[in-house]
DNA sequence: CGCATAATGTTATGCGCATAACCTTTCTGT
DNA sequence: ACAGAAAGGTTATGCGCATAACATTATGCG
């Protein structure tokens, strides 16, 4: 591998992480969200409620940026925090019915940005896109250090 | 495409935009670099010396993060700036000897990245991926509205 | 020319995400 | 049973990135 390949390589991934997060918070931001909450409110309607530690391991973030997120949904109507009646420590996030009602709309507009993102892409490279992906993400994940079925050379 | 493949392709990119920049920044920490820093002085480094709105293009980030990242760059003494001869507004960024030779290290360190990133990955996926990522990045692009070879549906 | 408009850059502010330090509660080993 | 370690959560702080508002300089058109 030539250094020009592992710019291109290294520059598309960071150009796509701007360009397709600046593309959801468009679409979010007539919901009244930013990037980022709109995953949190997902794995809610995706697995049911919640402690903040398991959020925190869903999408890939840290226990304080999960603070702040709960915070700010909650400030706004759409999740409900209550504490664990088995672990004093914990406090277990739920959906409200608003935040039930705007992951629904979340998930339209989710399904538009993923079509949108793979236009013109040929459908067998569609289809294998996200294991690419995954693979990528397990590859340089350093929270669970390697842990890829096709371990490489490097 | 289905809502469960949608979600898994934006969670896939989602997730890989947060651990190739944290892998990113645990490579660049040691230079004492924060991710985004890097594609500054590579891009100096390929191209020579800049007027920063050149280089808010290139990078694909507006101009007042430009403004940021150049004030501490320089600070730590790996880039200049000095007022453009012919332009009393713009000013020309470029490298020091100092920000030279760091650009050499990041050169090394995002080689390591490229290569940890596809490890695995069959070879002809390698070779098509910066060409998937930047058509990907193309369907999302709000700077740059639509501009792609292959035009798709949406 | 002179004036409206565009382009360059800066400051102020806000969000997501990170790490570090801390408190409280739970678990574990002896 | 109790001390130490581990786990859950919060606060404080810092960086990258964004937008909005602004000052300065260039430019294009009458």
């Amino acid at each position: 591998m030539d250094f020009e390949y592992a710019d291109a390589l290294n520059q598309a991934i960071r150009l796509l992480s701007l360009r397709h997060r600046a593309r959801a918070a468009a679409l979010l931001a007539p919901l009244g969200l930013h990037p980022g909450q709109e995953a949190l409110l997902l794995e809610l309607d995706r697995t049911g409620p919640r402690i903040q530690a398991q959020l925190s391991e869903a999408l890939g973030c840290e226990p304080p940026s999960v603070t702040l997120m709960t915070r700010k949904l909650e400030a706004s109507g759409h999740i409900r925090r209550e504490p664990a009646p088995s672990d004093k420590r914990a406090s277990i996030v739920e959906l409200t019915d608003s935040g039930r009602a705007l992951a629904d709309r979340v998930k339209q507009l989710w399904h538009a940005l993923a079509e949108e993102t793979v236009a013109g892409l040929p459908a067998q490279t569609v289809t294998e896109l996200p294991a690419i992906l995954n693979a990528m993400t397990g590859n340089v994940d350093t929270r669970r250090p390697a842990s890829h079925t096709a371990a490489g050379t490097a």
